[in-house]
DNA sequence: CGTTATTATATTAATATAATAACGGTGCCTTAAT
């Protein structure tokens, strides 16, 4: 019996699933032939299939990376409720006596599938026992990217955490991941030539609407009365807890019912909230970035955004949780340039030179410490220094080997490298919001400005979108065929880059050293400041 | 970076305006104080 029927009987047997999407046993084919997969699929789709059906039919055990331990639960719920083998959790939120009998279900070989945050992973009597894995899952890879640079460092540190347990075959799944957030996870997770299964992001149920504003109360108004007369229910995101508070205020005494919801709140709170949401006794959320992941409700009729988030990856991940039942959808953004200002703010973390000096000193006087010695040694944070060490390691100035760390360059000049990465980062990151801008202020037709930034080319105009409707999307925007999708590129002053989107009169590029640039091709042409570079 | 809350200053001495300060998102985990 070939690999795929055993996957199929499986899912049939076990799960109960009589059919499988050609994607899923397309990913669980590779994962159990052993090859590093990379999952881009809509939530909904069967992402957990991927992992929870090899699952069965591998020879031990199954290690899943989750970002929160609420997502943790519900999957072992679900496991349970399969008649899968055995799940497990191992977190802090869990009493001792729970977190000790997870491990022994582990150590004798009984537990089949562990749940835990790329926390529990920087702890070395951690991955002690957790033996020789057969797979290991990263689950919501975006993460690795989105948070593993400042918020959740210990993220950076998986690879690490991989290759000390024997470097199993890697699995990492997500619901959105452009090009760029993807080739960041590969890097950071260390995946070796990673089979990519990915399906499309065009959503065309999903309406595209922006609204521009100038003043707040203006736009304050706009979005109470527009989130009145929509179809519910409806998810509204707001950039500030206050807002969230506000926002929902309003709405209710606008006769809506609507709830806020952001990470201040009681977690009793919150399940209430997020449960009442899911069961239809709310027909509003306003909420902050903190809700979403997991949320899987096919019938939300809009996602309405009165702020814009400080990245078009964000935008899209919020937007995406609307119409998943592929009914109509509207996603509309109530754009004021000026709130932008606020994303500017929450990406401006300060690095400390000073500190990581220190830090180079450490590993320079204590070479083969681990991130735990190294922050007693020092009397920093446990996550300062794995920033610290995270920025090092990228620029050079420090190498790790099995999680001990070694200085490779002078402190003096090992931190400075280190504060040119993370000027590096932040450069990026202050032009995503510049690529949130623009897809804000296009004129042209808003889904192809979209799915250009995740790499696919629209070929028309998609008629359902407010660009379009109003006629000023046009005719359509075809490629440039001298700088195509993917094309690397060297510019005179901003250096080498990859072309990320390629439309008839302009380019957007992701530049190494200066992150996102829109160039319009009349002005490249007119001073010859673009090469094409051959490929990497 | 932009908004809002607080304080200072001005002058139709109780209220307006100007200057200044504070604040803003995402979740693990650990540990100390009730």
């Amino acid at each position: 019996m070939g690999d795929r029927e055993r996957l199929r009987r499986a899912a049939a047997d076990v799960f109960g699933w009589p059919r499988l999407r050609d994607e899923q046993i397309d990913a669980m084919e590779q994962v159990l032939a052993g090859r590093d997969v990379f999952v881009v699929l809509p939530t909904g789709a069967g992402k957990s299939a991927v992992y929870q059906v090899p699952g069965v039919l591998l020879d031990g055990l199954v290690v899943v990376v989750s970002p929160l331990i609420a997502l943790q639960r519900d999957q072992v719920a679900a496991l349970r409720e399969n008649g899968a083998p055995p799940a497990v959790l191992v977190n802090s939120a869990q009493s001792e006596v729970d977190n000790k009998a997870a491990w022994d279900a582990v150590e004798r070989g009984e537990a089949r599938y562990l749940f835990v945050s790329p926390e529990q992973l920087a702890k070395p009597e951690v991955l002690d026992r957790l033996g020789r894995p057969a797979l290991f899952v990263v689950d919501e890879a975006h993460c690795v990217s989105a948070w593993g640079h400042d918020f959740r460092p210990d993220y950076l540190r998986l690879g690490t955490a991989v290759e000390r347990v024997g470097r199993p075959p890697l699995l990492a799944l997500t619901a959105t991941a452009g090009a760029t957030v993807r080739e960041d996870v590969i890097t950071h997770l260390g995946m070796r030539d990673p089979v990519v299964v990915a399906l499309g992001f065009d959503r065309p149920n999903l309406s595209l609407d922006v609204r521009m504003f100038t003043d707040d109360d203006g736009k304050r108004r706009a979005v109470r009365d527009w989130v009145v007369d929509a179809p519910k229910p409806g998810l509204v995101y707001v950039a500030t807890r206050k807002d969230s508070r506000r926002y929902a205020e309003e709405l209710a005494a606008a006769g809506v019912s609507a709830q806020p919801f952001h990470a201040g709140m009681k977690a009793a709170d919150r399940e209430r909230v997020q449960d009442d949401f899911m069961r239809g006794r709310v027909d509003v959320v306003v909420a902050t970035s903190a809700f979403g992941m997991g949320i899987d409700k096919p019938d939300v009729r809009f996602v309405a955004h009165a702020s814009a988030p400080g990245s078009l990856d964000a935008y899209y991940q919020e937007i995406g949780r609307a119409g998943r039942d592929d009914e109509p959808a509207r996603a509309v953004l109530f754009y004021r340039p000026q709130d932008l200002g606020l994303q500017r703010f929450l990406q401006s973390r300060h690095v400390d030179r000073d500190g990581l000096e220190a830090l180079a000193e450490v590993i320079r006087d204590h070479p083969g410490l681990r991130v735990t010695e190294l922050a007693r040694e020092i009397g920093q944070s446990r996550r300062k220094v794995t920033t610290g060490v995270n920025l090092l390691e990228r620029a050079g100035a420090a190498v790790a080997e099995k999680a001990r760390f070694r200085l490779v360059a002078e402190p003096s000049s090992a931190a400075d490298q280190a504060v040119g990465e993370a000027e590096r980062l932040h450069r990026l990151d202050r032009s995503r919001i510049e690529v949130m801008r623009a897809y804000a202020e296009t004129r042209a037709c808003r889904r192809q400005h979209l799915l250009g930034y995740f790499g696919e080319v629209l070929e028309r105009a998609c008629g359902n979108c407010d660009t379009c409707h109003s006629g000023d999307a046009g005719t359509g925007v075809s490629a440039n065929p001298e700088y195509p999708a993917q094309s690397r590129v060297h510019h005179a002053e901003f250096g080498s880059g990859t072309v990320v989107q390629s439309e008839a009169d302009r380019l957007t590029v992701l530049f190494e050293e200066v992150g996102y640039k829109t160039l319009s091709l009349e002005a490249v042409h007119a001073a010859d400041v673009l090469g094409r570079h051959p490929s990497p």
